[in-house]
DNA sequence: CCCAAAAACTTTAGTGCTAAAGTAATTGCG
DNA sequence: CGCAATTACTTTAGCACTAAAGTTTTTGGG
């Protein structure tokens, strides 16, 4: 069992990066920018307004990351920042008018990933897949998430 | 459905990467060694003789990332290398004394892990979730796989 | 036998993450 | 009110990967 779970780990980083690989594939072609950088793009258009620790909490990642990815979608041409006005600390994140459409072409070329994944997977499996990645989650996560 | 295997991706990315952060943790606390060198120094062990393009094939990843991987053990002290008598080009890659020790730590240490799954999961969910990685996985690669 | 193709590895540039230490703005307690 | 702690972001160093182009060695068909 330990084998077997020794497996598991393995499985799981493979898998995990193989799917990675094949997003970042479809959306590129598709859409210009990768799934991590697709995802970010969503965030910011769905908080409004978007400061980088608001959207590094969403995705669980620290905010130094977050600063290296603004930087490189701003370079990129697809997001612009100002100054928050009640608080200057603070960035309010906006899409520029490539980064909308790149978004929407990456929501667009993201079906071809959940396609792949719903043709290998019945509804009861993807629910099992879910809890048990969940449970997996939260046995391992030691990150105190803020509210989302 | 769509929306739930948007989630899906995203479960599968956090998972991985939380998982892979504490499994880092734990090596790191009693072997010195992060996973993914723990496991390179693990197929060093099992492949006898070790060249970098034989482990690499092993992980999934490409020759390069071996260069980079080998270089910093070797830095670390816990690999050496030869050139193959047969053909020159090929490294021969052996463990040092401290990268025996660094193994034997290594797999000690990741039952913490080990025990971490299995702690949310039984035989059969378990045995779910690797056919589901695994119909995805194969779903996804596109990599011909040489003979492992 | 020779030379082009293939194989094994390296180099460079780039993505994307972490951790730790640093800066500047804000807040709250005495 | 003032200063210490906190907050939001940045910087630096490092790990781990990819892709593409380059080097050296080996091999196989003409």
């Amino acid at each position: 069992m330990s084998a077997k779970t020794h497996k598991l780990y393995f499985l799981l980083q493979t898998t995990a990066a193989a799917l990675k690989r094949a997003a970042d594939d479809a959306l590129i072609d598709g859409a210009g920018v990768t799934a991590a950088q697709a995802a970010v793009l969503g965030l910011i258009d769905s908080n409004r307004p978007a400061s980088q620790k608001r959207i590094a909490g969403q995705l669980r990642q620290n905010e130094s990351a977050m600063t290296q990815m603004v930087t490189r979608l701003i370079a990129m041409g697809l997001v612009a920042r100002s100054r928050a006005d009640h608080d200057k600390r603070q960035w309010q994140l906006t899409l520029t008018p490539a980064g909308e459409k790149a978004k929407a072409e990456a929501r667009a070329a993201f079906a071809a990933v959940n396609a792949a994944m719903d043709a290998v997977m019945d509804g009861d499996t993807a629910a099992c897949l879910a809890a048990t990645l969940d449970a997996i989650f939260q046995k391992v996560e030691t990150r105190t998430a803020g509210p989302d």
